[in-house]
DNA sequence: ATTATCATGTAAAAGGTTACATGATTTG
DNA sequence: CAAATCATGTAACCTTTTACATGATAAT
């Protein structure tokens, strides 16, 4: 699925890897991240299938800049697949809910560290969706008028971030409050 | 991570690979799931780190029955995995925010018709979590009553798949919405 | 008649992580 | 003086998916 995160990147405006891996980590990283080798592997195999170019743009002191823009076939691959209907529901992978899943098995002190770690953890990601609100992205659409129709599906997926994490951390409190009393 | 589903399964009985998957499908399928070979190459792993045995139980139409048991060193390994501190929160994967993030470059009604599928989808899968209610684990603990602080975490992730499920679900219907009105 | 259940696996490919290697400039 | 930023990648490894292969019995 990276292929077409990297592809909807590029839609925007040409990007070397290493803005890749910061767009990604300003945007999709609640709900798509990658780790920077698996974007440029990512990328090579993009510019092979054609979907995308690259320019190289020499630099004295550091590696030079290798930049990736799409191709027309590019931006036909990506729309393909979001026009795709989507039939099946993305299967959900979380290693918390597996943990206290079989939590019987170790102390109750043990299990509640776990709890008031990940609940910390949450809570600061609650905050960054909290802080992230409409404006930083009004702001931009201000700049940018053509981009309002993105702005507006970009400020969604945000909410849903939001929703989700507030559900997690009303959860973990009360499941912590569960097990203080009666574990 | 797989491995230690495994494990915490077959802390509570031995289980055939079939077995296991049954198990998963009823259990951490909305957490955790996987595939049918991926569970016998995980098992196979497992034995020869000591973690299970196996014992086979010839059938005479179909496959024997290889049916695998816990060793103390694999218990030993369940437990050490639950209690070591979660420092990170498990990554989120989702395809369909990432379509949505995306949607502005495909039409109004392509996109509406994403949502509303993934929207029918989801709502099956809220009935099932809300059919599934406490009842049937507590027919489970009067049978077992060993097992009751188990049934309370079980019933806690039960709990917050509804509700995240739930949230979802809204979120879409309002989505839905926006996009019909504003876009 | 077809589908679901029970029951085992192997092999190839794709997707993703971790570790390694390099190094100047800017910011705190 | 240390850490972050910019900037590239390769290689080994681990995890997961997909495709293949077989077949009786019971339920709808």
């Amino acid at each position: 699925m990276l292929r077409y995160v990297l592809l909807g990147a590029l839609s925007y405006e040409p990007m070397t890897g290493y803005d890749l891996k910061t767009f990604m980590d300003h945007s999709t990283a609640h709900f798509w991240h990658a780790r920077q080798s698996q974007i440029y592997s990512t990328l090579k195999q993009l510019e092979q299938a054609g979907y995308l170019e690259s320019d190289i743009y020499p630099q004295p002191d550091r590696p030079d800049r290798r930049v990736y823009s799409i191709t027309d076939s590019g931006r036909e691959q990506l729309r393909e697949w979001l026009a795709k209907p989507m039939t099946d529901l993305s299967p959900v992978k979380s290693e918390l809910l597996l943990r206290v899943f079989f939590g019987a098995q170790i102390d109750k002190v043990t299990l509640l560290a776990q709890l008031r770690l990940q609940r910390s953890l949450l809570e600061a990601i609650l905050t960054r969706y909290r802080n992230q609100t409409p404006d930083q992205i009004q702001d931009g659409v201000a700049e940018h008028p053509e981009l309002s129709r993105d702005a507006m599906l970009w400020e969604a997926t945000r909410r849903l971030g939001e929703q989700h994490t507030a559900v997690y951390v009303r959860w973990l409190d009360e499941t912590i409050e569960m097990v203080e009393s009666n574990f």
